[in-house]
DNA sequence: CATGAATGAGCATTCATTCAT
DNA sequence: GATGAATGAATGCTCATTCAT
């Protein structure tokens, strides 16, 4: 038993290490932003030596870099999922708003600096990041187009407009939120979902 | 009158040059943030040698406390004056919208230093600064509030959230807003104060 | 008189500064090697601190550049001119002796770094100087050429031999001349010049 | 009988794997320079780990040390050899410029490690290193002294500077010579013992 | 033998700030 | 006001080396 626990523990602990390393990166660069963000103060996090990060990451742009990756995660992957299913626009505009709150409750650091510090990453790693959230924008929009489509949302909105207000709205909820003190991002997404739904919807 | 005109003269040159100064600082700080911009970046831009600055302010923290109350300007007291009118809720919040949005014509990059990296203040000032946000978001609520005791808004929104949706939608604006491309503060704000509106008002 | 000399000395002064720099540049990496050198070594060397050398140089690899270059300095200029010139090929090989050893008197730290440091230079800056090296080569073994042409040297030597054969004496010496101990340059360069113009000279 | 061959072949292929990684480091502190080169770039070239170098040399000077002694070889000696036969004074020397190639061809990273990298051993070391290479070119002067006192040579050569501008030709040669492109060693050491002879001898 | 993790010192470079001129 | 020169501390990063496994 112990012999077969040991071949799955070495990569386990690295793997976990590793992550360990990525949370005090992200809550550093939370908290400080990125420039205001010594190695040192993540290192002293961690209780390690400051050279001893690189082992983990080759610079402390790869830390923002995958730092923001894992604060992007699958938004817009499950975005589309969204989107691309046959429900009414009034539901998935509510679960697109739960969709993107929920990280705020798994990994609120790693969405505060993809937020606020994704523009310091190289002009590179910034460009890819940007389609993606372009493509997010557009997806946001696209749902509010198919409520208008089917006569569900007034003619008379603009939905790139719409799109950025959602954004807007819980953008800044990530920023502000904290757990002990705010309603649970689902409750949180219910409210914003309602305010704006029926702020579009046809009555 | 030459010996009349120089005593005026000197002081509203140093004035301008001053706000040169301050200008160039907000937009250095708002293009990189504040850790990430040098007084070498900020020098650069005026064309002065980075020593030269500290004629202007006497730290680099300095700068960015003087940017940053810019930024904030007169903000509350306008709102506060809203908030004692006595017109219609429905009109104070579209007011208030249109309030906070207005600054982004002029004054966009001191606007968005203020937003983004008030943070990086020591505490005594970030405090101080604190105080003022804080009481803005209260008169914001305030607003709701009177709507909801007016019977012109729903009995179950939440005041604070109201606040903190129109907070987010604005303020995300100030940060995404290109003057050459996007609606004017005014239409912008005229169109979000609508779906907002129509989201929380008694039909 | 004084007012005069003022404005003189200034942009000398900045100069002379500049010159001190690359002066212990230049002897520091001929004695330690580029890799060998921390910039703190230096910094040592004039009186201040690591820091303060990049107010004259960018970064510890221009330094090396600047040096290698004041070490070429001229070198290919001059050799071009005594192959153009109309003397018998023994003297312009003789000639091209003496100007290859002369740098040695005025500024043999820079010849030293030239010579065994260039390799660390940034592919860029190396080939630049790779192309003069080699045309420096040609132009000796021209020199060869043009003497065998005219039947002063033998038909049997092989002109790029040669010139590396004069190259490998001349800048070995330039390794290990101490001005203290050995003979003058002049003098070395004559008695190189005997040596070799004896071993390819018809008889 | 397997119980037999493994004791011979233990230190057999420990030996192998010796020369390998000395080879690794003579061959990268060649293209590098000592200080230029990492031990990481050592054990990549071996596909090992950093730390476990440090099973083959128990640091990295004394890899140098070792990659320099194997660069000397037995030099000294045989030259040793070479004065002491009673040959005449020419051929002595032709013998010792092919002697003194000869390791072109089988270790020139040794070789070219030793001319350029030995200065950055120790004190102790480089004096221990330093007295061989006096005593090389002692040697080698001494064939010039012969070939005088036999009247072989001409008087007016001085037996030191003959040696050094041997030196400075096989040297240099080392340096730039590159197995693919170059006359091979002996006829390169054919070569210039022709141009030196002939400049030397007495009619 | 070899690895993976870590150390501690050193390094090139940047930067906010000062100050004599 | 403004500059040029300098400082001293900090920063991101590298590296030789060690050691438990």
């Amino acid at each position: 038993m112990a012999t077969l626990a040991t071949p799955q523990q070495k990569p386990n602990r690295r793997a976990l290490r590793m992550a360990e390393v990525f949370d005090a990166a992200a809550s550093v660069f939370a908290e400080k932003g990125y420039h205001g963000t010594s190695t040192k103060d993540i290192a002293d996090r961690l209780g390690l030596q400051q050279g001893s990060l690189y082992y983990y990451f080759a610079s402390k742009e790869e830390a923002l870099r995958k730092v923001c990756e894992m604060g992007v995660g699958d938004f817009v992957d499950s975005l589309r999922a969204i989107v691309a299913g046959d429900r009414p626009a009034q539901d998935k505009l509510a679960a697109a708003i739960e969709n993107h709150l929920r990280p705020l409750e798994t990994r609120p650091a790693y969405v505060r600096v993809f937020l606020s510090e994704r523009g310091h990453l190289s002009a590179r790693h910034r460009r890819a990041i940007g389609r993606l959230t372009r493509e997010y924008e557009q997806l946001l929009a696209d749902i509010v187009r198919q409520g208008v489509a089917a006569r569900a949302f007034r003619a008379d909105v603009d939905p790139r407009l719409v799109a950025l207000a959602i954004l807007g709205m819980c953008n800044w909820a990530c920023l502000w939120h904290r757990a002990e003190r705010d309603p649970s991002p689902a409750a949180l997404g219910a409210e914003f979902a309602a305010y704006l739904l029926r702020g579009i919807q046809k009555r």
